[in-house]
DNA sequence: ATAATAGTGTCTTTGAGACAATATGTT
DNA sequence: AACATATTGTCTCAAAGACACTATTAT
């Protein structure tokens, strides 16, 4: 890359302007990141011989100081100076889980003026996936509070109204977090535009109960993101401990999917992705399934 | 949302916090947005009735000031204090184009910390997409110089090696954009890292050639995007007129993808999309093609 | 008449959905 | 033996690919 001798305007040559440039003329906003940190885990034993159920996990963490106080947010913080976005998101990422090699994927930057009552902030936020066996390694040695909830993201109602050149969606869903005793609520609507031929989408929040910031409606744009490309792309692995049953894996796909797949189908379609080995997940009241592992040659669209 | 009465460790209230906060505790990064306006356009005219080809093209403007002077970025510019990024890629694209009511998209945000020489600057690139009559419209006010280049991003070479847990995919693409007499390139290497179950890609410019900062690398990614979004959304129509025939609505499909496809197999896929008009494109030598429309009932998995 | 594209019919291949049938360790 | 899941086989249906065939204009 040469860009070195030629003047500008003020004639002055690239080395000169640098120097002179004045890096406090413009007022700037503050930058974040957010993490979505996501894993499935089993929900509490049931009896005897059944299967037990999956459900999908987010990590919050609870504020300790203003603005919303007391309420839950994504772990997140400050970009410094001296480092790129993705390494924010990996030293957050490590502050909150002590995992080191996850998959990580930068999702969305959300930009309102007024979304954060302080300054100006915008914020990027990044989703990681980590592999249930790795659940338990909640919250560093940061002083706030990080608990896993269980989602649930349901579909509540749906208008389509007629405009001259096209149409308006708006789909309501119904965001529901749960740890323990403690139960976060949000209500997002998502407005699907249709004019002429082009189409946008926009999220709102209606309303949020003890999720702090646009918290509510970034974790359901995580989850439609995390819904789509689950479909075609392997990031179900990333939710997976090393050796799992393709039962396991099939449920990890019902739960984000939220809904239920036909096993043999199912089977077919991971064939590739996976590899035999010859042990077997026993002692559970029924037939011993063998356990697989991921098949790191496999290529989406080789 | 309700967050008021209760106080946090120093015995603030909210409003007593938000008057006593201190914008300037923290340095902040620049926050700009980067537009990538595409349009498919015609070729120039081939022989009597032969069809004209089609090209796919960006907007770039020529830089006027250090750095990088003289050569060619994407139009983009910094986001102020009372603008939403998304309010901020509106301006510049009214300032760019005279378009109001176009496809608009956030792409990605891009901060390494080298990547401008001024100053840490992060940046959210935008997709546009405006239809081939547009294409005239070129360069508001502003007084960069602003051109459409047309695209060809080429496919080099492909290296796989095999690590302990996975492998390492490389891919050297050349990226090739030309308007008249200027023609600027720029090679763009992707890695995609298979480690264990968690898989990674990594994008970056080995040589560029007249193009500014990181944009090489951003045209390069917001390629593969729109390569991918082609396939399973409606954006395909944001880049045609109001009225199309099916042959040019398989044209601007063939040179995103930059494959040829079979036109009957095709037809079947868009049927549903489009709505037959009772007009005909003639005096092209050949058979007339009816005119069709898009249908904005269509909804992709209703 | 001919070039060149527009548009349709149909055979094959592939993959998903549905569901029946078989297999096997634990209690 | 009974339970509950694991795993496979097969029929059907829908969509995509391939390709031949027919239709229609301007020159």
């Amino acid at each position: 890359m040469n860009h070195s001798s030629p003047e500008n305007k003020q004639g002055q040559t690239e080395q000169q302007f640098l120097e002179a440039y004045d890096v406090s003329q413009f007022e700037r906003p503050s930058v974040t990141v957010d993490m979505l940190i996501f894993t499935v885990a089993d929900e509490e034993e049931q009896n005897y011989r059944k299967l037990s159920a999956k459900s999908l996990n987010i990590l919050l963490v609870k504020r300790g100081d203003h603005p919303f106080i007391g309420q839950w947010a994504l772990p997140g913080g400050f970009v410094s100076p001296n480092e790129s976005l993705e390494e924010a998101a990996k030293r957050e990422l490590r502050t909150e889980t002590n995992i080191d090699n996850i998959y990580l994927e930068q999702l969305y930057t959300w930009g309102e003026v007024d979304r954060d009552p302080r300054t100006r902030v915008i914020s990027t936020s990044y989703m990681a996936l980590v592999n249930s066996e790795a659940l338990e390694v909640v919250a560093g040695d940061d002083a706030a509070e990080a608990e896993w909830f269980q989602i649930e993201d349901k579909w509540l109602r749906e208008t389509k109204t007629a405009t001259p050149d096209g149409s308006i969606t708006e789909k309501w869903f119904e965001l529901r977090l749960q740890h323990e005793e403690v139960e976060l609520t949000a209500t997002i609507k998502v407005t699907k535009t249709v004019a002429g031929r082009i189409i946008r989408e926009h999220r709102e929040i209606v309303e949020a109960n003890q999720i702090a910031f646009d918290h509510a409606q970034i974790i359901q744009y995580a989850l439609e993101r995390l819904r789509n490309k689950i479909e075609y792309t392997d990031i179900a692995f990333a939710l997976m401990p090393e050796l799992f049953t393709l039962t396991e894996l099939q449920q990890v796909y019902e739960v984000i999917l939220g809904k239920e797949l036909l096993a043999a189908a199912f089977r077919r379609k991971v064939a590739d992705k996976v590899i035999e080995t010859n042990q077997f997940r026993k002692h559970a009241g029924h037939r011993p399934s063998k356990y697989f592992r991921f098949n790191p040659e496999w290529m989406d669209q080789a």
